[in-house]
DNA sequence: CCATGGATTGTCT
DNA sequence: GACAATCCATGGA
């Protein structure tokens, strides 16, 4: 990554996670594996915070969440409902429990590693509006999809070395963006901390 | 379109 | 022992 980017990059992580969400939308997330490269375009996130009993971060740190207090740029990868995993985007800065949930991308690249890791099957001649739409349109499935596991927890994204990287586009179409509660809470409900890329 | 329930296990009380 | 930052299939309007 040319350096000037990397500054960027690290700018609009270095913010508390109410700011540093949205400004993450438009970025690409790339996802590198043995034999293939998928990406896409990141349309929709939330924020967590220390603050924010929502978080995993709320009761201190631990053994599980501690990616999230780690540098800017650190990923954190937890497993869910015994069956799932999930990544977030440390932010703000070392020792402030906050990240950014990716919640769903827009296919960019790489759409039959995807679709065979999604359906286990190979991306179809004509494939169904409806499969590509839920390609990669939630947190889960994301995920699955990029081929992240617990493998990644703790990775940063500015090691040269990550197979998860982020860019910043040089010029992001003109979004509309709306802010919403987050998903799937039992707590802090209605705190607007999530945002997503319209249409 | 919406509501509901099952899957399945790491983490924390 | 409870529950989860989810997904999918199913059934009804």
């Amino acid at each position: 990554m040319p350096q000037d980017t990397e500054n960027r990059l690290r700018q609009l992580l270095s913010r508390p996670a109410h700011d540093a969400a949205p400004l993450l939308l438009g970025c690409i997330l790339t996802s590198v594996t043995g034999d293939s490269v998928a990406s896409g375009i990141i349309s929709e996130v939330e924020a967590y915070d220390q603050s924010d009993p929502a978080s995993h971060t709320f009761k201190g740190l631990t053994t599980r969440n501690r990616s999230m207090f780690d540098e800017p740029g650190t990923v954190y990868v937890y497993f869910t409902y015994g069956m799932h995993y999930c990544m977030n985007i440390s932010v703000h800065k070392k020792g402030e429990g906050a990240g950014i949930l990716l919640r769903a991308l827009r296919p960019l690249t790489g759409m039959d590693s995807m679709w065979q890791r999604r359906y286990g099957e190979p991306l179809p001649l004509s494939p169904s509006i409806k499969k590509v739409s839920q390609l990669v349109n939630g947190p889960a499935k994301l995920t699955q999809a990029l081929a992240v596991g617990k493998e990644h927890d703790g990775l940063s994204i500015f090691d040269p070395a990550s197979p998860l990287r982020i860019d910043i586009p040089e010029k992001k179409p003109t979004y509309t963006i709306r802010q919403t509660p987050r998903i799937g809470l039992s707590q802090a409900k209605d705190t607007l901390w999530r945002w997503y890329i319209e249409s």
